[in-house]
Formats: C-alpha cells, sequence, structure tokens
DNA sequence: AATAGTCGCAACCGCCGCAGC
DNA sequence: TGCTGCGGCGGTTGCGACTAT
C-alpha cells in the first residue's frame, strides 16, 4: 500500500486533466519511439463524450471486442485500450443492469462478500447484469456507512458476523420476526443466565469474552438481538448444539435454519449461489438498509 | 438564496498473471 | 528462460449532484 500511495503522489500532476487536454507523458513514456509520442499524446482522459461512446458502441457491434489497445486504434478513439474496456464493460455494454440494487442483490452481495471478502469480480459473476466497479461502488458507500454507524469495519468479523447472524436472517420475514421477538423478550432469560447456561455446556466462552460482554450489554437494552449475533458465533465454535437447545424462541424458525445452514463451516444449500439468500427480500422494501430502523426500535 | 458538507458514481491508477515471442 | 504487451483486478480519486444549515 506504501507503494501505491507512493505513485499516487506521483501521480498528481498528471491528474490535472481536463477532458480536452492530452496526457502529459512522464519520462519512462518519454523514452519510446516517437511516433509512439505523438500518439499517445493525444490520448483522451476523463468523462466520455457521447460522439466516443457511440464510436466505442459502433465499432463493437462490428467487429466485436477484445484486442482493446487495436481496437482503440482501429475505431480511431483516442482512447487507451483500457479506458475503452472499461468504459464499454461498466457501462455500454447492452446487458449493464443499471439503477439501485434489488433487495435480494444487496443480500446476495453480504453474503457473497462474507465468503470472499473484496473479490469484486467474482462477486458480479453471481449478479447478472452487474459490474464489479458497481458493486464495489456499492460496499463502499452503503455498506461501510452502516458498518460505520455500527463502531465496526465492514471487513470485520463482528460486521460479518451481524450480517450472517443477525440481520439477513432478520429479513426472511421481518413481521413474523418483530413477532416473535415481542414474544422471546417476555420469555428469554437474563443474558447471564444465557452465559451460564453456556458455561454449563462447557462451551468456551472464555475466549469469546470480549464478544460476550458486548451480547451482554447489549444483552437488555436491545431484548437479545446482539446475544443473537454471538449464538451464531457460538455455533460455529459448538458445533451449533447450544443454539437449538438454549435458544429457543429467541430465533424464528426460519432464523434457526439459516444459522444452521451457516454456523457448521459456513455451508450453503447452494454451493454456487447461495441459494438460501435467494428469496430472502420478498415482500420487503427494496433497499434493505431501510430496515435498519428494526435495530432502533427493539 | 448561498454556502458547506456529504454522497454516489465514473474513471483512473498500479499491480499481477498470462500468453506469445 | 526472460522479455514484452495485454487484460483483468482491486484500490483510490475527482467531481457533479444532492442535502443540510
Amino acid at each position: 500500500m506504501a507503494a501505491s500511495q507512493r505513485s499516487r503522489s506521483n501521480d498528481t500532476a498528471a491528474r490535472a486533466w481536463s477532458p480536452d487536454t492530452p496526457v502529459e507523458l512522464d519520462d519512462d513514456q518519454g523514452q519510446q519511439g516517437r511516433a509512439q509520442e505523438e500518439e499517445q499524446l493525444e490520448l483522451r482522459r476523463g468523462p466520455w463524450t457521447v460522439d466516443e461512446d457511440l464510436t466505442l458502441v459502433n465499432y463493437i457491434a462490428d467487429h466485436g471486442e477484445g484486442r482493446w489497445n487495436s481496437l482503440a486504434r482501429a475505431a480511431g478513439l483516442k482512447r487507451t485500450g483500457k479506458s475503452c474496456r472499461l468504459r464499454w464493460l461498466n457501462y455500454l455494454r447492452p446487458d449493464v443492469k443499471r439503477g439501485n440494487f434489488t433487495a435480494d442483490e444487496q443480500l446476495l452481495i453480504l453474503d457473497l462478500h462474507t465468503r470472499w471478502g473484496n473479490r469484486w469480480s467474482k462477486i458480479a459473476q453471481h449478479l447478472p447484469g452487474r459490474t464489479d466497479n458497481e458493486i464495489k461502488n456499492y460496499w463502499r458507500t452503503r455498506v461501510q456507512k452502516h458498518a460505520k454507524e455500527l463502531n465496526c469495519d465492514a471487513n470485520s468479523k463482528r460486521f460479518k458476523d451481524t450480517m450472517r447472524y443477525l440481520w439477513m436472517p432478520h429479513l426472511v420475514d421481518v413481521d413474523d420476526h418483530r413477532r416473535r421477538l415481542l414474544q422471546a423478550q417476555q420469555q428469554q432469560p437474563h443474558a447471564a443466565d444465557v452465559f451460564a447456561a453456556a458455561h454449563a455446556a462447557g462451551m468456551a466462552v472464555t475466549s469469546s469474552s470480549d464478544s460476550f460482554a458486548t451480547a451482554d450489554s447489549s444483552y437488555d437494552e436491545v431484548g437479545g438481538i446482539y446475544a443473537n449475533m454471538h449464538v451464531g458465533e457460538m455455533l460455529v465454535m459448538n458445533g451449533g448444539d447450544w443454539g437449538q437447545d438454549t435458544n429457543q424462541g429467541l430465533w424464528p424458525a426460519a432464523d434457526q435454519s439459516s444459522v444452521q445452514a451457516t454456523a457448521g463451516g459456513h455451508q450453503f444449500q447452494d454451493p454456487e449461489l447461495s441459494g438460501w439468500v435467494q428469496g430472502f427480500s420478498e415482500g420487503i422494501t427494496e433497499n434493505i438498509w431501510a430496515l435498519e430502523d428494526i435495530w432502533k426500535i427493539q
């Protein structure tokens, strides 16, 4: 990263462009052949114009995509091959899906990101019409924003656990969940009792004492919500038995199945497409984050 | 209405792996 | 076997649009 930052600072001057100004050459580029230098001097950067878009689209329609550097030259575009490729893949390609992510797509992104991390292109392969760039932007803007609101990093285990064991199961059936939570709040034991039960069951609660302490402190406040997240953690630690035995009434039935599906070694019904995620969002808002008020309601 | 702050997105960059020579 | 060019990837940035004050 240091190298990246160093190179970034060196890019400052080169970044002072406008769409109508040619690219300035650095020393290395200046050492190349004169013809190539003259050609590169004319390269454009910045936002694409409508004419450029039309040129690129028409050329690809006639000749197909690929060989981007030669394509850019042949099409008469004063752009780098990389720039043409990016413009085509992220914006001009006919099957690119524009607009907001659906709830299903958002859930799938959350799910796949917990499995693969910032492998945007790999994640994008499972969202037809969506580009890695779009997903990356979505993650950086929406998801990281909510992680910040939770005072944790979007790549942290805590946030991923929150997503996997709390938030996503939450979306299975919001109304049903609310009703069951009300019941659970009336029935559930105090967090200290839960801790004692876990301890008596021989769980390695000491190894997650920090997490449990967090759950403990949040328990009364939110009526078991955060504790449930750590129940998920404990399921991972303890093979899933504890949650089934002691957590009855806390999780809606569908939630438990989801947890079980993920707890034992992060297994999925559909190893390719996380089928257990698909269909989660039926009947809920298109913006899953709009449900964040549930957190505050509890 | 003007200004400041924030957000979302398009586009850039360097790095890396691969294929061809 | 090493070099070179290309394509792909993930990280970062700049700026217009939007919102709050």
